[in-house]
DNA sequence: ACTATTGTTGAACGAATGTTCAACAGTATA
DNA sequence: TATACTGTTGAACATTCGTTCAACAATAGT
């Protein structure tokens, strides 16, 4: 009843604790809702625990520094997005063929094609040149992308007959494929529609197994 | 001769005068060049001042706002890109197939694959998504890169007979590819080599014109 | 009910940010 | 040589940044 007295043993507790693994996912997702608001410039410690309703300190506290908190977050939306991906395509079962398009369209699905995504994605390329934390997260997560590409595109070729291209080759030209189109829609979404995207990219899977190429 | 005299009339001059073109454009190189360096996220007023050997006050007298300034550099090496990409393909002359291969060719050079290119261009796409002014200029620009690109492919489609693919469509898909490999190509340059990419680009231009796809 | 543990707070700090503006100084003109 | 013009300077300002740390308080163990 004292006015001096803000909250007592009887009202409501001034916050919840949680466990360190908990706040740390907490942390992370804020992050993450931070650079895709605002970007990884103005996406600072305050905005984070704002974010987070949280107060400044506990960040450092559990990741240390930033750069900690922003590889984190990396390795876990690389994680997810693969995952993603990867369930996708064992859904569907099938043949090599069906499975590529299977991932395919999962690469082209609203999911991924996201303005959101993408600013994170940015986000972390840029970071890269700079902490080798954020380079060795990415030389990782995007040798297995590409070792399931090549693992399908394998697959087919033992099936539909061999391309001149390897395997490996004919993994690196679709999975660049696939990253143009997706920066591309990301950048300028007007300029086709994630079909026409998947039309193009299915062409080149056609044309790896198609008697003119190889 | 006097302490308080810091450079009388017989020493040389403290700065050299410039006209606002010339000053204009050495504040943009200066600020690529900081870009470069140490990232969009380092390269501070204060950073390209000293870079261009300048005063802080200087750069917001020339440009009035560093936002300013940054679509200004973006303008011009998106220019420079593709105008040095043109100008290779008009060098090489002959039929549309073998101006195809020139522009693949011209893409895969070091001029492009190179790593502070590759940071810059980052950069441009980062400030994308904040800043009206960038925007604008990546859409004009990257409208003239795809129509150099469909302009070949409709030529290319008029001799060797029409695909299923219409020329916007291919283009997409050829200026994607391109773009993609160029993208992981600065992301892990051990994962292909430029002669890898060439072969790839080469690969999706035959097929455009294969029997199989059109 | 008391204590020990530790998750959490938030004021404070030093460094850095973009921008402003009154004063300065080179340069061409008269 | 004096004058007007304007490119240039750099201290100052108000913010914001990442990080620190002593104090606080929610919870579990006793």
């Amino acid at each position: 009843m004292t006015d001096h007295a803000r909250t007592e043993s009887s009202s409501a507790p001034r916050y919840r604790r949680q466990t360190a693994d908990e706040r740390r996912e907490a942390l992370l997702q804020a992050a993450l809702r931070c650079i895709v608001m605002m970007g990884i410039e103005q996406c600072s410690i305050r905005a984070i625990a704002r974010e987070a309703d949280v107060s400044v300190g506990l960040i450092n506290h559990h990741y240390g520094t930033k750069e900690a908190l922003i590889a984190a977050a990396y390795r876990h939306v690389a994680d997810d997005v693969l995952a993603q991906i990867e369930r996708r395509v064992a859904d569907v079962g099938g043949n090599a063929r069906e499975k590529l398009s299977a991932f395919i369209r999962a690469s082209f699905s609203p999911v991924n094609l996201d303005a959101d995504l993408f600013r994170v994605w940015l986000a972390f390329w840029t970071l890269q040149s700079t902490s080798k934390e954020i380079a060795a997260v990415h030389k990782e997560r995007y040798g297995a992308y590409r070792a399931v590409v090549e693992g399908l595109i394998a697959e087919l070729q033992e099936r539909e007959g061999k391309s001149r291209l390897e395997p490996r080759l004919a993994a690196i030209g679709l999975s660049g494929l696939l990253d143009g189109l997706w920066l591309e829609w990301c950048l300028e979404p007007e300029t086709f529609s994630p079909e026409e995207g998947i039309v193009l990219s299915e062409a080149w899977v056609d044309a790896l197994v198609a008697p003119s190429m190889g």
